[in-house]
DNA sequence: GCCAACGTTGGC
DNA sequence: GCCAACGTTGGC
């Protein structure tokens, strides 16, 4: 099977990594940009390992790790009117976005900075650090994802 | 709070 | 199909 790792943004005060931690399993859902969608629904698969990035906040941090359970399947948010995330579009027939059960795997020992990312010297590129980047479901590379596990170790 | 970057919408 | 206007994301 293929080896694929994702990095999985969240704003800490909507979801953080705490709140995974507590419920443990919980479906990622929210998502509401097609190629996100896209990666969300159809390349990651069940057993693939995750990156739980905080975003908007001080300072921006991978702050731990999660892995996929299970496949995709409808988000539930998108037919409730007092969801933030509902769609008047969407058609329960043919649901328009999608989940993904991620369940919690551990903290890092400390938030791995936005900022130290960038300061690491590797040319392969990675999503997360592309200027203008907003995609908040997004495949780390496997050189970014041997580095980051190397930092996680040592 | 500012603003650059990007995605979406909608008029034409 | 083009593109201007608008809304959102997200770092700083």
């Amino acid at each position: 099977m293929l080896f694929c790792p994702w990095l999985l943004k969240t704003e800490p005060g909507v979801f953080s990594i705490d709140d995974l931690a507590s419920r443990q399993c919980e479906a990622w859902d929210g998502v509401r940009n097609y190629q996100a969608r896209n990666y969300l629904r159809d390349s990651m698969r069940d057993g693939d390992s995750v990156l739980i990035y905080h975003s908007s906040c001080q300072p921006s941090a991978i702050v731990g790790q999660g892995r996929v359970r299970g496949e995709a399947f409808a988000d539930a948010s998108q037919f409730d009117p007092a969801s933030p995330y509902f769609d008047s579009a969407s058609k329960m027939q043919q649901p328009r976005w999608f989940a993904r059960m991620i369940a919690y795997e551990g903290h890092f020992p400390r938030p791995l900075t936005l900022a130290e990312l960038r300061s690491w010297p590797i040319p392969t590129p990675f999503a997360l650090l592309a200027r203008g980047n907003r995609l908040s479901v997004l495949p780390v590379p496997a050189v970014w994802w041997d580095q980051i596990q190397a930092w996680r170790q040592r």
